[in-house]
RNA sequence: GGCCCGUUCGUCUAGGGGUCUAGGACAUCUCCCUUUCACGGAGGAAACACGGGUUCGAUUCCCGUACGGGCUACCA
């Protein structure tokens, strides 16, 4: 048997990273047994379809290298993988007929308005969960109570219609959950679940279950909020004589609120302030912007590898896991089986393990374009050998890539104003002649390295009666014009001979001659 | 209300009868490194929801309670 998992997500926004991992999962497990991972759009209520959702779907995925073997936009054998699509092949109409012809769905003509005063009804009498199933279809309007004429007659006059499923009483149903093992359910509980619309369009109810069998799916990685509906797609499955083709259900744990109560949703993210979707989102109705994963700035990895482990671990201490390693370590036997708090803090620290491994080769190439456009420069200082450099000394200090560029300009710009509290502290004449007479020592010094720099430092203090620690942080200032940064000779040495001169120069005419006097 | 699922440090989790003085990670605190800020290193504080059972022995098994979550649509 070859896996094949699916991820079948509705167009009706953006995904949120609850999503993604439901995908990762499924992918991870296909990738696993070698099998395959689908993505099919359940695109069949057209009143919530939203525009661009689709795409947004498929570039996150792409995003986060969980690439569909089959499924909108990547192809494959089982075409289409549009649900709107295949409810025009007729697939879900065929389906159907076949549980109404074996007498396990039926025709219904309640109005919404009817099914609202008979909910209202029951209510009014203490009963707050009506809803329509063996006790209650005999009082309404169906197959089951008109006389076989009375449906023919209603169906061609084209009066609106749906089919139900005749959930049978006093069954117990029991399945076996990847995740939380043997669950069990009275039919009693279950509705007469509508399988197609009025508009003849098919439920998820139907749908997901006819394309599951029809694209061979073998195992079903969904969100915990289809567990209490799956009693009902069990007996889909039994009715429909292919129970031995029911794929094996994997309800995964639901991510929940970083604070308070309930599950993490899309207005959750900006509130808090971090994303809750992979990509930033514009909303084509209200404009409305979301931040993103990959905008922010996330390693699209470090996204993935968190995501991981939010309800998974893999039983060792290790947490920083490829792609790769995470299809080799992936079950659902380790799966949480309660739901998780999602945490950004855990997010930003899973980048920077990931920012840390980067080389700095790599990093510079990508510094070098934001050091031409936002700095305007394009001499030595925007070579790969000067930018790597940079990068090197500022890597462990920024979370983000993004932040090179703020962390770091002084690097590349002299400064024009100067941590005021140490120049106040620092600037004095002796420290002022220090600094005229290192000026002199730097100038004619023929290796210009960090050690060098500060071995002479260090010695020209020492010989004018003054700590280093006098001196150290003006010196800093001077160059930087900022009380802290990166490594002070590092940075001399990045920044060279001939600047590091230019830039005590310039600080010597710009600070006051006649502080301490 | 009903049904289902769950409950280990603040958070993500390991552990599934004795090895638990309950382990790791994030966050937090202290110290070291660094005469900067980070990174890094060392250490600290911090949890088995509660009550009954079963057992020689329960964090671990069973029941109940509490709490949390989900579902209860011609939405998925």
């Amino acid at each position: 048997m070859i896996v094949r998992t699916r991820f079948a997500p509705s167009p009706t926004g953006p995904l949120h990273i609850g999503g993604v991992r439901t995908a990762l999962y499924a992918y991870l497990f296909a990738k696993q047994h070698k099998g395959q991972f689908i993505l099919r759009i359940e695109d069949t209520d057209q009143n919530r379809y939203v525009e661009g959702a689709e795409e947004y779907i498929i570039e996150a995925l792409t995003w986060c290298n969980i690439i569909p073997d089959e499924g909108v936009s990547f192809g494959g054998s089982h075409e289409p993988y549009r649900q709107s699509e295949r409810k025009t092949k007729g697939y879900y109409q065929q389906y159907a007929e076949q549980l109404i012809a074996s007498g396990h769905a039926y025709y219904a003509f309640d109005k919404t308005e009817e099914l609202d005063a008979a909910r209202k009804q029951a209510e009014a009498e203490g009963n707050q969960g009506w809803q329509y199933d063996s006790k209650t279809r005999s009082a309404m309007q169906n197959a089951l109570t008109l006389s076989a004429d009375e449906v023919q007659i209603r169906i061609t006059k084209d009066e609106a219609y749906v089919i139900r499923l005749k959930v049978d009483p006093d069954q117990h149903i029991t399945f076996n959950d990847m995740i939380r093992g043997d669950v069990s359910f009275e039919s009693n509980i279950i509705d007469d679940k509508v399988l197609i619309k009025a508009d003849g369009m098919p439920t998820y109810h139907l749908a997901h279950i006819v394309d599951d069998i029809l694209m061979e799916i073998t195992h079903a990685i969904r969100g915990e909020e289809w567990l209490p509906s799956s009693p009902a797609h069990v007996l889909i499955y039994q009715y429909l004589g292919l129970a031995d083709k029911m794929p094996r259900y994997a309800h995964l744990p639901l991510l929940l609120k970083p604070e308070g109560n309930g599950k993490l949703s899309k207005r959750d993210g900006d509130r808090l302030g971090f994303p809750v979707f992979p990509l930033e989102w514009k909303d084509p109705a209200t404009g409305e912007v979301s931040s993103g994963y990959r905008e922010k700035g996330y390693y699209a990895q470090g996204f993935v590898n968190m995501l991981a482990f939010l309800g998974w671990n893999p039983g060792t201490e290790k947490e920083i896991f490829s792609m790769d390693e995470l299809i080799e370590s992936f079950t659902f036997e380790r799966v949480h089986k309660a739901g998780a708090r999602f945490d950004p803090e855990k997010a930003k620290w899973f980048n920077e393990q990931y920012l840390r491994m980067q080389e700095d080769a790599d990093l510079a190439q990508r510094f070098i374009p934001v050091i031409k456009e936002q700095l305007k420069i394009s001499d030595h200082r925007s070579s790969v050998e000067y930018a790597a450099a940079a990068v090197s000394l500022l890597k462990d200090r920024v979370h983000f890539e993004n932040e090179f560029y703020e962390k770091g300009r002084y690097l590349f710009e002299v400064p024009t104003t100067y941590d005021e509290k140490v120049i106040a502290k620092r600037w004095n004449p002796i420290t002022a002649k220090f600094l005229n007479k290192l000026t002199e020592v730097y100038s004619t010094q023929t290796t210009f390295d960090a050690s060098t720099c500060k071995l002479s430092f260090e010695n020209l203090a020492t010989e004018n009666q003054i700590k280093p620690g006098d001196v150290l942080q003006l010196f800093r200032v001077i160059l930087s014009g900022q009380a802290s940064g990166v490594d002070l000779f590092g940075m001399v040495e990045l920044l060279g001979k001939e600047e590091v001169l230019t830039r005590i120069k310039n600080a010597i005419s710009a600070l006051p001659k006649d502080v301490g006097n």
